[in-house]
DNA sequence: CGTGTAAGGAATTCTGACACG
DNA sequence: CGTGTAAGGAATTCTGACACG
C-alpha cells in the first residue's frame, strides 16, 4: 500500500517552464495560486516548484476561466469534488475495517 | 501503439532540480554530458532541462562513478545496452512483418 | 580524467505596487 | 476580479578557462 511517489506528482517543474507547457503568463500562475486553485511546492531559496498533476490542472483552470468562470466558482468546484473523494475514501476505509472485526486481522 | 509523451519522459526539469534530485554539482552533470552520457534538452533561451528518466540514469552513474568506474567505460555500457534493446525491436518488427506477409493486412 | 572554482553576462524568479476596468 | 507592467534585488544558468592530479 505504498503511495510511490510518482513521477506525476513530484514538485519539480519551475514556474517558467511551466508557463511553456500550459500558455499561461507566470503572473497568471501566481495569481492562482493566491486563490488557492494551486499549491506548488517551494525550493530553499523560494522558487516555485510544480508537479505533471499540477500542470493539468492549471489547464483545466484555464479552460474553466475561458469560458468565463471565476477563480473562486473553480475553487468551489474543487473542494466539492476533493469532498467526494474524500468520502469515497473513508468508505473505503469503512469497509476495511468491518471486514477486519468480522474476520480478525493480526497485523494492520 | 501510441508513445504516450509520458511524465517519466518529458524533459522539464533545471539544472538545479536535478542536483538537488541526484545530489551531483551541476558541474559533473554538464561534464557528463559532455561525456555523451546523458542527453537534456534546451530551452528556448539555452537552459538544460532533464527528464526524470535522465535524473535515474545520473543517479546510476553516480553509483557507477563511486565504484571507480570512468565515464567511457560507462558509455559502453550504455550503448551495448542500447544494442540490445534495438536488436529486441528488430526482432519483434520482423515478427510483426511474418505475421502480416502470412496472414495479409490491409492498412499498416 | 574528473571536478572545483572565479568570471562575466544574460535570463529567471520573487515580492509589492500601481493601473485598468 | 483578473491581468499587465515597471522596479529592484537575489539566485540561476551558461560558457570558456585555469587548476590539480
Amino acid at each position: 500500500m505504498e503511495q510511490e511517489s510518482s513521477y506525476k506528482e513530484r514538485k519539480v517543474i519551475t514556474i517558467g517552464v511551466v508557463s511553456e507547457l500550459t500558455g499561461l503568463t507566470e503572473r497568471q500562475i501566481r495569481y492562482y495560486e493566491e486563490r488557492k486553485l494551486i499549491f506548488p511546492e517551494r525550493s530553499p531559496r523560494g522558487n516555485r516548484k510544480y508537479s505533471f498533476m499540477d500542470v493539468e490542472q492549471l489547464i483545466d483552470i484555464a479552460n474553466k476561466r475561458e469560458e468565463g468562470v471565476q477563480t473562486f466558482e473553480i475553487r468551489q468546484d474543487m473542494l466539492k469534488q476533493k469532498q467526494k473523494e474524500d468520502a469515497r475514501k473513508v468508505r473505503k476505509e469503512m469497509m476495511r475495517g468491518q471486514i477486519n472485526a468480522r474476520f480478525g486481522v493480526q497485523k494492520e
